[in-house]
DNA sequence: CCCACATATTCAATTTATGTGATATATCCA
DNA sequence: TGGATATATCACATAAATTGAATATGTGGG
């Protein structure tokens, strides 16, 4: 629960430690920072979409949406399953989920 | 605590909503995403501290973590004291906090 | 095999973000 | 007032992210 706490007591392998967490979460959090990829995953987490019904969900082009899916799926947070010619994606696991509700609640219900 | 779903019902100006609301949580995200600044904010939930202070916690020169804390700043994610000569950083409200702390679990005790 | 449809990839152009060095501003103190 | 310290800002160089157009790949049907 509790975030980490850095004193002069903390050992440098600790530091590395925790810097490299800082570059994880840095690298999880810019990847769904982008409004695009944000809205495919919001959309994802009420189950999984085609490529085309995500192009029509978010306004976007077949490209563009095949772009913001693939660079989902090398962060690890998106999954594809081919039915036929058509692909869908899924989200791999919550965590997207969780930090989306968060983010949901502080931004569409505070304001 | 459910995030919007969108369907063939959704208005227009319901759509519009959800995307001006994306842009902020766009924003807010991008804004949190930057390895330094985050780092920030996780040292400034600790409680204030001043610039300096961040320099030497982070490991970053003047300049930049001014520039980052200025970023912050214009992002309302956080608030200067001036106190003599140094100027005091704290959150705003919590927040960044809450998405940290979330993030936090995900990255530093699930791996 | 050839075509149409769904999706992915590539590449160049552009935009946006970031770090750096220099300089500016504010405060304190002698 | 002048100097030292703390912080902010600016202008520039560079790096990273994003977009769009074109092209490639994979699949099913005739």
């Amino acid at each position: 629960m509790s975030l980490p706490v850095i004193t002069k007591e903390t050992t440098q392998s600790e530091l590395d430690s925790i810097v490299q967490k800082a570059k994880s979460a840095s690298c999880f959090l810019k990847a769904i920072s982008h409004e695009g990829r944000l809205m495919i995953l919001c959309h994802l987490v009420s189950g999984e979409k085609s490529v085309t019904e995500l192009e029509d969900l978010i306004l976007a082009r077949q490209a563009a949406v095949s772009q913001q899916l693939s660079r989902l799926r090398l962060e690890g947070l998106v999954i594809p399953r081919r039915d036929g010619k058509t692909i869908y994606y899924r989200l791999v696991d919550d965590k997207p989920k969780q930090v989306l509700e968060i983010v949901y609640d502080l931004f569409c219900r505070d304001n």
